[in-house]
DNA sequence: CCCATGATTCAACGATCATTGAAATAGTCG
DNA sequence: CGACTATTTCAATGATCGTTGAATCATGGG
């Protein structure tokens, strides 16, 4: 709304809400993962060869883009993962350290679950 | 609807659902975990000195008894908890061991969570 | 047998959820 | 510029959620 001096970097596409890692709540991180769509995300982009190289239109095998993007919403508000604009395309990414740092040990057990169970879908992202 | 022979168990009180532990779902014991009252009870069952010993009643700081009621069968309803009936009293615990089997370490790294962060309301259970 | 107690159930409410499909936005490339 | 692509936003839906308070049920004790 105040937006003055742009046109200098070209691609700085509109920015997309992240909480500060302390102001997240477990009861939200759980509330984010309980729903079989965002742990299919979860685990295909723990699972991604290369970090931070997960296009979102990767995922389409999961959901319609626009229901993507409200589950993508979810991770993101949730504190668990990234979202990163490069050009036309956007990269999701786990943000591995900083909820490390946050709730010990917590992501990799859920991520452990739920790659276990079958009940989750997976894709294999191609990089 | 079917009962016949009764009278004979005085204590047997209605049962409630319990599901089988290779039933449950990743994404649903996400989903009740993603509330604080809950979590709150989680915690609290868990820093309960005596194992199985942990009245209904006395979660009464938490919230009301028919919201505790609601919450208490969301915990059991996603295979967390087993609720035990005894007399006019029901005991509330934690199924360790099959979910430890069920999801390993999830359960452990979920308490540890919810017992550090102060947004998880906590109560002290007098057996 | 009636009453007190512990706990669940029911009915109602506003709020949020997951999903859909259409429209808007941002960036790229001809 | 204008078409195209990747992604988000919006509006609308029915379903489920968390909460409240009143009603119900089961048990034990006088």
């Amino acid at each position: 709304m105040s937006g003055a001096a742009d046109a200098i970097k070209p691609e700085v596409m509109k920015q997309l809400f992240h909480p500060e890692i302390e102001d997240v709540l477990p009861a939200d991180v759980f509330a984010a993962l309980g729903d079989p769509i965002r742990l299919g995300i979860l685990v295909s982009l723990a699972d991604c060869d290369e970090v931070d190289k997960a296009r979102c239109g990767a995922f389409t095998e999961l959901a319609s883009p626009s229901l993507l993007s409200y589950h993508f919403a979810k991770l993101r508000e949730a504190g668990i993962t990234r979202s990163r604009a490069e050009g036309t395309v956007r990269f999701l990414s786990i943000r591995r350290e900083e909820f490390e740092r946050r709730f010990p040990g917590l992501l990799d057990s859920v991520i452990e679950t739920a790659r276990r169970d079958p009940s989750v879908p997976r894709i294999k992202i191609d990089v």
